[in-house]
DNA sequence: TCTTATAAGACTAATCTAGTCCAATAACTT
DNA sequence: AAGTTATTGGACTAGATTAGTCTTATAAGA
């Protein structure tokens, strides 16, 4: 359907959750509740978090996680790649999958490469700070 | 993986390929061959082709489909839709699919309208002409 | 009537998605 | 040191979607 996946979408209310906690922690718990997210899932959503560097583990009581970098940094096409992989608007645009039988006399690549590119463009100009105000960049 | 289906790829390759042929049908057989789809696979895209007035059936020997729209007046949004149902960058944004727990509380919605409306006016202003010719409308 | 071709429905294997469950580890608090 | 809170990581599952097949029926020209 032409759409981004729960666990990115899950990830970034919880991101634009911990931007409101500012230098504060927020627990995978609180940040489930608050948000109505499966605590299981955003657990698991935000330990891919952590290892991309967007968010910092506090262990221990009162731990939970921090945000590691600011809203005006991180753009939607990170968060999409990290959980959905490269945007891909036609599946014969993978560098690495050549299973296309039609490759060769295949009419669409170039120009799916050019409407590719604008999507990835789009995403890439949407930071979080942009959806936090509602306003896409371009 | 935020991309269009097989049937939306194959689809428009064959789309294309009638569009070469001009006024002469050509038959879901020919058409498989020559762009390297599935024949059974095609013939089921083709009667969706059909329904939705992109192509005439001709019936007996010599048969086939015929393009009824020129490819200028054909758009990728219309395709999409055809087979992919309507563009939603994100699963809240369904009118009909209220069941996103956080939807009282979600902080992404309205900005991710915003974002959806930019690639449905992208994919609006994709003629198939325009996709022949390797081009995108904006 | 034979042949070519579309029409339509049921069916399947493989993959992806969303989500769960459990045991382990880290570190703060008392 | 012990208990508690919280992250870590792996295996696992149900359900949906995707891509594709198979079969039977129907339409119509030769």
């Amino acid at each position: 359907m032409l759409r981004v996946n729960k666990k990115i979408e899950y990830g970034i209310i919880a991101l634009l959750y911990l931007a409101q906690k500012e230098e504060q922690t927020a627990s995978v718990r609180e940040m489930a509740v608050s948000c109505s997210i499966p605590e299981a899932l955003l657990s698991k959503i935000m330990q891919t978090m952590k290892s991309k560097g967007f968010v910092q583990p506090v262990y221990g009581n009162q731990g939970g996680y921090k945000l590691t970098r600011s809203l005006t940094d991180i753009n939607l096409l990170e968060i999409t790649q990290t959980f959905q992989g490269p945007i891909q608007v036609a599946e014969c645009l993978s560098s690495e999958n050549h299973k296309c039988p039609a490759k060769a006399l295949c009419t669409i690549i170039s120009p799916m490469t050019v409407l590719n590119q604008k999507i990835v463009t789009l995403f890439e100009s949407t930071s979080l700070e942009n959806l936090a105000n509602r306003k896409t960049a371009i």
